[in-house]
DNA sequence: ATGGCCAATATGATTGGA
């Protein structure tokens, strides 16, 4: 089974480089952020078309989440716990059922939190913590789990081409890795950590000052894998070719591969 | 030279991204 994660920066923007990399890479599931459109909006039809069901937790203009799943769905939960006043579409867990039983999945956008300190920088570690408490109660039940995303962290110094130059960002400063490792900690292994300890494997480059072309980079998408997944953990790939597409989003679709046989 | 972009919005200046 394959599982993949891309933050498109905007569905509707992206549609066509999706098809062709659904194509390309035959995921078998997709956690898609920054979807940026409503569910009504939400370009459905050409997806299930390719063999995908989808389940979406948009809003309006911003943020936004999607999966899309070759199996259906046994549940669907949008939402992440610990704070009932949080509008933001940020959050969407799933349930499938493969030939060895469940596959636990959430799609997230964990928020920016720039400029840090500030609200936003409170709003970022508090979802961190409410993360934490999701991720403590998820991993009793002992599933193959994987939560994916944009995380918004840069975890370590070898995950930006110049960590010199991000270390008052939000994605870099102390608070948020040490929280990134809190999460972690709890017994995830990241998916592309477990395969190399190479710098200069980077998930998103800014569209400014052509930081693609220079491979000025970070990593900032993430697949985390709960103990039963990481047992069958035989592949992991950053698909960066496709930024050199026409009209790309700033981020890349990152995946793995699991043995588990979908059906 | 230390800059250069992109997306959404009752849409053309502002906000957010990272």
């Amino acid at each position: 089974m394959r599982i993949a994660t891309w933050n498109v920066n905007s569905i509707r923007q992206r549609m066509d480089s999706l098809q062709a990399w659904l194509k390309e890479r035959e995921p078998d599931m997709v956690c898609l952020q920054e979807i940026k459109c409503t569910d009504d909006a939400f370009p459905r039809e050409p997806l299930e078309a390719l063999g995908y069901n989808v389940a979406v937790h948009g809003q309006k203009t911003f943020n936004g989440v999607a999966l899309l799943s070759k199996l259906p769905f046994d549940e669907v939960a949008p939402g992440l716990i610990g704070d009932d006043g949080d509008v933001q579409a940020r959050f969407l867990e799933a349930l499938v059922s493969a030939k060895q039983g469940v596959v636990r999945l959430v799609s997230l956008y964990l928020p920016n939190g720039n400029p840090a300190p500030g609200d936003k920088y409170t709003y970022k570690l508090n979802w961190m913590d409410r993360l934490i408490k999701f991720s403590r109660d998820r991993l009793t039940l002992e599933e193959p789990f994987v939560l994916a995303g944009d995380f918004n962290v840069i975890p370590e110094a070898r995950d930006a081409r110049r960590p010199e130059s991000w270390v008052t960002d939000a994605l870099f400063l102390p608070a948020t890795r040490e929280k990134f490792r809190a999460l972690t900690n709890l017994g995830f292994t990241d998916a592309l950590r477990a395969a190399s300890d190479d710098a200069g494997l980077y998930t998103f480059w800014d569209y400014q000052a052509g930081a693609f072309q220079k491979n000025d980079g970070i990593r900032i998408d993430h697949l985390l894998l709960s103990p039963q997944a990481a047992d069958r953990l035989t592949d992991v790939g950053i698909d960066r070719h496709v930024r050199g597409w026409d009209k790309p989003s700033d981020h890349v679709p990152v995946w793995v591969d699991l043995e588990i046989t979908p059906r």
